[in-house]
DNA sequence: AAGTAAACGAGACGGTACGTCCTGTCTTCTT
DNA sequence: AAGAAGACAGGACGTACCGTCTCGTTTACTT
């Protein structure tokens, strides 16, 4: 009795394919780094993809998903856990990472884009939520082991700390009034090290 | 003797309505507070206004300008520079009223549909960058003001203390994972006050 | 052997809905028949047929164009060349059916339409000229039988009588000083006849 | 573009100025003559006119009638009813005035324009008819004489007479496929004639 | 090998919003 | 009072995309 899950036929016809798929976060990219800034449509992707219109809405659905999942297509190396023995290196390893992506002018279009998106599109919003989640996790994993082993304060409020570090990331990112180097990655890790350090901590 | 500037004829013709002027900034305040949250239309707003559509073209030079100004009408009481007597108080005053802006929902959509805006139009950009602008001097002053009487370390980097308190602020806003409670704000002040404290603030 | 001309893959994608293309040309007859009168509207044609406004601008270069289609579909039951065995009642019969086609007042509303837009976009001003000139050519031939059987005289201008009948139809239409009756058709018929038979027709 | 009118145009309080009169129908006049065909809008001939749109609608209830005036201001120099003692001398003389008049390329423009309002706009209507008839009166008076010298049989169609001639001249004028010239305007004359004399007049 | 079905590029479809142009009306200031 | 200037509400224009829906073709799996 196979009537609770599986489809009958597993399968039949022709696949996905993935060129097609390739093709399509190839020309998000692409269009994203065009100097002119066009402003990235559905119709501007089939174009430059040479994909029909309807295999994007067979697959994404919402060109902000299409831009997230870009994203995370050319971000596949994942900023791993550091472990340089500090917390405070370990922030640093992190941050100027996180840094380092975000300057890349393409790369941070392509985040603007998504959050901006993500302010009209609820859809986008979740899942650029889940996306941004992932990163917090990491973060907080840093600050906790920190924590643990004793170069924070048992009561410190690693949540804040994480929302200190994207916040200013995404800040730099979206305002562009401040450039994302190393050194403002490693003032951002003093900073946030020292604002978790402090015992006025908690009310 | 004003022969030299002034034009012959200072002024010809009807006067700009400033009745229509305040429906439409009134009608963009009406429409984000919609609960349905309909995508805010350039057509939507000059009916919802009463108002032709080249009456908006005539005055305003895009969508987020409108917005921008809407914003500024409403927020026009100014956020004053406390002054309680210490760096603490002083944050906390402000940043707690700065939160209760952002509660707000509909003052939230609005920065929200600001700086998505912002993120595709440089014009808009541009005048963002001026509105925060203004925001962020009043905050360095009162971290100044804070490290001229000695309650911050000589080299203390104020405008790094303005990037995490806004930093912060806007994150929670466009991300909403949490609330701009006046708690928040307190935390927030403290994390400030204790992330330019430090005496690990230079490499 | 056609391998010249011939493209390898004559069409792609979906066909001309020729339901859209009836809807738009009934949509334009109905609007014209309203006794009211509305002026016409590419935007009033589209929402009338229930079509989108791009679909009209894909398939025709202007307004005049559509009318003058809604027009030929209409008068499709082409005039034919009468034969009565008399050049006399080959006009009357040809006449009277033209007069019998600019009475019905939608089919007059059509055809002043045409004739004014034509006269400001020469597109529809060209459209025009080839619709006319293949209601001049049956006429023509009407008049060069009668002139082959002798019923005119050689050096006859038969131009001149197409021009004599269908200025005097035209005028009647665009002015509407007098009415297409069949009675009006018989007398231009005679008069045309004199004109042509005159014997002082050459200078 | 007040390059029409004077640069002295005083505004002269309480009674209508002639010179903005003037000014709006040499704008039209102008604007008619250009090689580019601008679409001829009330905006655009205040503009030409340097006059405030206003004043236009103040005296002119319609485009038409502007053009219409424009057309009878240049017609000022009626064509005389005239006297060459016989009929077909009467008859050429008047049609080779008529089509000398719709020769000139910016009167033809002028013509055409009032008759394509005029399927619109009934006032225009209303008021070329009145046009019209002004000159058809002076075309008939002429057959009239004729019929009463002599000329033509007493039951002669003189109505008919006069709507071939003025039917060939404007079918001529509005579809531009013969050109209005001397010869064509004796051809018509000697056809007109014929038409009226031939004793098949009546049924 | 034939049959079946899904995915594909292409592109037409009904819509919606855009930003521009023009209409006819209404101030405002000047003459 | 009439005029030039120009802002106003309104509405049509032609364009750009949206998301959906045919088309005929291609590809993969099943029989």
């Amino acid at each position: 009795m196979k009537d609770v899950a599986g489809p009958a036929r597993p399968h039949t016809g022709r696949r996905r394919n993935e060129q097609a798929r390739q093709a399509v976060l190839d020309a998000v990219w692409t269009l994203l780094s065009r100097p002119d800034r066009p402003p990235l449509t559905m119709e501007g992707i089939a174009v430059a993809a040479g994909v029909g219109r309807q295999t994007i809405y067979r697959w994404w659905p919402s060109k902000g998903a299409i831009v997230l999942e870009t994203l995370a297509e050319r971000a596949r190396t994942d900023v791993p856990q550091p472990d340089t023995g500090t917390l405070l290196g370990d922030l640093e390893t992190f941050l100027s990472a996180t840094f380092a992506r975000g300057a890349d002018p393409t790369a941070a279009a392509l985040l603007r884009h998504i959050m901006a998106e993500a302010q009209q599109d609820p859809a986008v919003a979740d899942t650029l939520h889940r996306f941004t989640s992932a990163r917090r996790d990491v973060l907080r994993a840093i600050l906790a082991q920190g924590r643990d082993r004793g170069e924070l304060p048992t009561g410190a409020d690693v949540d804040l700390g994480v929302d200190i570090a994207y916040g200013v990331y995404w800040y730099a990112l979206l305002l562009g009034h401040v450039p994302l180097t190393s050194e403002a990655a490693h003032a951002l890790a003093r900073a946030v090290l020292a604002a978790l350090t402090a015992p006025v901590s908690s009310p």
